[in-house]
DNA sequence: ACAGTTTCATGACAAATATCATACTTTAAA
DNA sequence: TTTAAAGTATGATATTTGTCATGAAACTGT
């Protein structure tokens, strides 16, 4: 199980300033600071569950987090990610639906809970506030549909080559190179749609091709440039 | 190319109600009316561009509308339609961000233009229209994430059922069960992500399961717990 | 009514991908 | 350390889907 940890306050997070928060005054993170928890989560544990109730925010302080829907035939599809000063769970509750997707951590990772009230009192208080939420909704659905078009129309490596690229842009890459988040080949499929043996073996292939290389379970990326071109990014 | 014809106030409008602004005050409705301006579309008439720049909010009074991005390989993608009282082009504009589909009307559509001013300054100030747009683009959300496991996950024929009882929630059926909406063999290829000939063959497989039948060019739902069955819909 | 164009339809074939079977390898647990 | 379990890898095969070719049918404008 997760462990309630002791909150820090918002005004001294590391991750604030990349939050939708960042522009909030001290007095409205105080009255967060009031209300919300913190809790630390094992690599591999559940945040919350598609189907669930979202009685409030999550926002990630330090971690990596996937998020992940329950395909038709049970079969997992990450749809996103979320790091340090991204939030979760605001769909469900501003569109008063379920929760539409899985949290599971990616690595130890330490989430703020927020009470739906407290978010929506920064809505009907703050126009700002809302603006930014906008804004960041708007940005969700900008991504979402170019990967629905990504998946609809390119191949399983080309999508591959796509995911490499994505995860290089979320979580960045370490002084050598490799893409700085760990996930299984399972995962790895389930991001991109197909099954692990095509993953493994398309794995192999951009191997071959010199565009990547395995330092053990890390995976380096040689040939950015080639990589977008392979994923036919035009843009 | 479009017509500009007499705006009529949003006030009058058949479809105000469906629709986001339906909670606003008359003089509210006042202000945009000052600013507003309707075009009247032929079929097949473009509304926008993807990479254009967006100035201002699009509104339906009247029509179908489908809204498509370029594929990677030039293949258009259909990724949402909108249709009476439906709004356009507002994530672009609040994520600041180039139009990122292209609007077709589907068949003679009125449309409504609402500039960016009126629409941000609804938004500054009156926090019941924000809710109301973070609702949608909320709603929207869960939407593309469904359709990105889709896509991913399911096969054609699944992905083929389950576009068109989308298409039926989405556009209704007439009285005699058929889809309220014309769509080329083309166009359901770009909406289920694959090849004209592909949907042609798995239009005569669904016809030959008796799960739906053709009259003319319009497409009769026989059997639509068949198709949800088909679809693998488990909700 | 006509020719020209587009859309729809079908077959043959090639390519991509899923599935199944089976090892090998690493990680975790006893 | 040993054993079990999970993750990784590879081959063989079947299925699905894309592509190309061709022709019929429906629509368009003159």
């Amino acid at each position: 199980m997760s462990k309630k940890i002791h909150s820090i306050s918002c005004l001294n997070c590391s991750s604030w300033n990349k939050s939708v928060f960042c522009d909030l005054q001290s007095d409205q993170l105080e009255n967060i600071d009031n209300h919300k928890s913190s809790d630390f989560y094992e690599k591999g544990e559940t945040i919350f569950k598609e189907g669930g109730f979202a009685r409030g925010l999550f926002c990630v302080k330090k971690g990596k987090i996937k998020l992940s829907k329950m395909g038709p035939s049970g079969k997992e599809q990450i749809i996103r990610f979320a790091k340090d000063g991204d939030i979760m769970g605001y769909n469900s509750m501003l569109s008063k639906s379920k929760l539409s997707s899985t949290a599971v951590a990616l690595e130890g990772s330490i989430v703020c809970f927020v009470p739906a009230n407290d978010f929506f009192g920064l809505i009907k208080s703050d126009p700002n506030f809302s603006l930014k939420m906008l804004e960041l909704t708007a940005k969700n659905w900008n991504e979402a549909s170019r990967l629905i078009t990504d998946m609809a129309q390119k191949t399983t490596k080309q999508r591959l080559a796509e995911m490499l690229l994505w995860l290089k842009e979320t979580f960045g890459l370490d002084e050598e190179n490799c893409i700085n988040v760990k996930l299984s080949r399972e995962e790895i499929a389930n991001l991109v749609g197909t099954a692990t043996e095509a993953v493994i073996r398309l794995i192999g292939e951009l191997k071959k091709e010199k565009l990547i290389s395995l330092d053990g379970k890390r995976i380096k990326l040689l040939d950015i440039h080639g990589l977008a071109m392979l994923a036919n990014r035009l843009e």
